[in-house]
DNA sequence: CGATATACTGTACATTTGTACCATGTTTTG
DNA sequence: CAAAACATGGTACAAATGTACAGTATATCG
């Protein structure tokens, strides 16, 4: 009973605790509210940090944004990688890709908690755009999220992995971003497992 | 030589060409610079009028946002409308369609004035998601762009042109969408015309 | 023409925001 | 254990920002 609380031992994991405390409230109020919702003292009370700490943890708030935009794809990543195992085991098949689709969807959209930081995913996107300090994250995921997807489609026998990657993740990037911005009660939704199935299927016939 | 100057006759005319320079403005710099830097001062700046008729012609800053959105979604759906008639004439056939596509898609991304009002484009997007003055503008253009491309298809026989519209419109997107934030020199982006085509294809085979 | 409405401007002001500065308690280190 | 480094808190302040207000010139209209 030497360590009371759960405070973290080492000081070092303790200024890492907070750091990503303050990640996880920017990333918040950046999907909630937009970028003009973020602000040193919203992200600090949201965090539960005092205001200084959000400058004293990082120069500015570009770098703020910077660091909470790589460890969202970092997150991001670890976390889908455990399911994206699967559909490499011997015996997936191209259904167990849409039904990868569909959950990772499914969640994104319905689950509050993770369709804020899905849009807070497409506003880091659209910075990127911009500022050359978050290019770097945003080419490297897409990189990295092509590679997986190709890896897959060619387990599977795709003709041109490479090009059906890529045009699978725009898709998919395309059908998220729409299904967030456009109501789906105004114009009535179409199955998604049902257009996942159908996407999918065009990436192994035709030509080329 | 009643009427000096190039300035419109009316007083209506007049507000409308200001309250058209301060839409194009606050859409310039939501392109360029995020909504971080659309500010009234900014706006009224870069339209060339006072501080004051940012406040004057709109109740806040809000409303102007929501008007500029609504402006640049008429302005964008008439600009297109032209070439889209083309694809309705007799003899026209899916390569129309790709050719179509493409030089949509070049426009957007090569011409730099293009450029930033696509970057707007997709900034209200994401706005609207969020705020409900601009999800009915929003939903408004998904509902037409895709009626569009839903009657293209029909002339085309296309399997379920419903469906394949709406594929059609959120691959266009995502694809858009992802050379805006990736930077295309650093994983050799693929041939556009090529891309456009091998989807136009999916679109005519297949069950369903 | 005279009166009124209107488009527009200059300015002021209270808030908000980014950031710097100093103090404090705690952990690390020699 | 003493000293130094560090993470954090409280506060201050200049700049930026949204918005209100009063004034002005010109078009509109009776």
């Amino acid at each position: 009973m030497a360590t009371v609380k759960t405070a973290p031992k080492t000081r070092q994991e303790r200024a890492r605790v907070t750091r990503e405390k303050i990640f996880q409230a920017a990333i918040g109020l950046l999907g909630a509210g937009g970028a003009r919702a973020v602000t040193h003292r919203a992200v600090a009370e949201s965090a539960g940090v005092s205001l200084a700490s959000t400058t004293y943890h990082f120069r500015d708030k570009a770098e703020l944004l910077a660091g909470a935009f790589e460890w969202l794809m970092e997150r991001y990543s670890i976390e889908s990688r455990g399911r994206f195992e699967g559909l490499l085991k011997d015996g997936a098949d191209p259904d167990d890709l849409t039904a990868y689709l569909v959950s990772i969807s499914k969640q994104s959209m319905s689950v509050p908690g993770q369709r804020v930081i899905v849009c807070a995913w497409y506003e880091f996107m659209l910075e990127a755009s911009r500022d050359p300090r978050l290019q770097e994250t945003a080419d490297n995921w897409y990189v990295k999220t092509c590679a997986h997807y190709e890896q897959i489609l060619q387990r599977f026998n795709s003709i041109s992995p490479k090009k059906n990657a890529r045009r699978l993740v725009d898709f998919l990037i395309g059908y998220e971003f729409l299904a967030l911005a456009v109501r789906p009660q105004k114009l009535g939704r179409l199955n998604m497992a049902d257009t996942y199935a159908r996407f999918v299927e065009s990436l192994f016939d035709g030509p080329r």
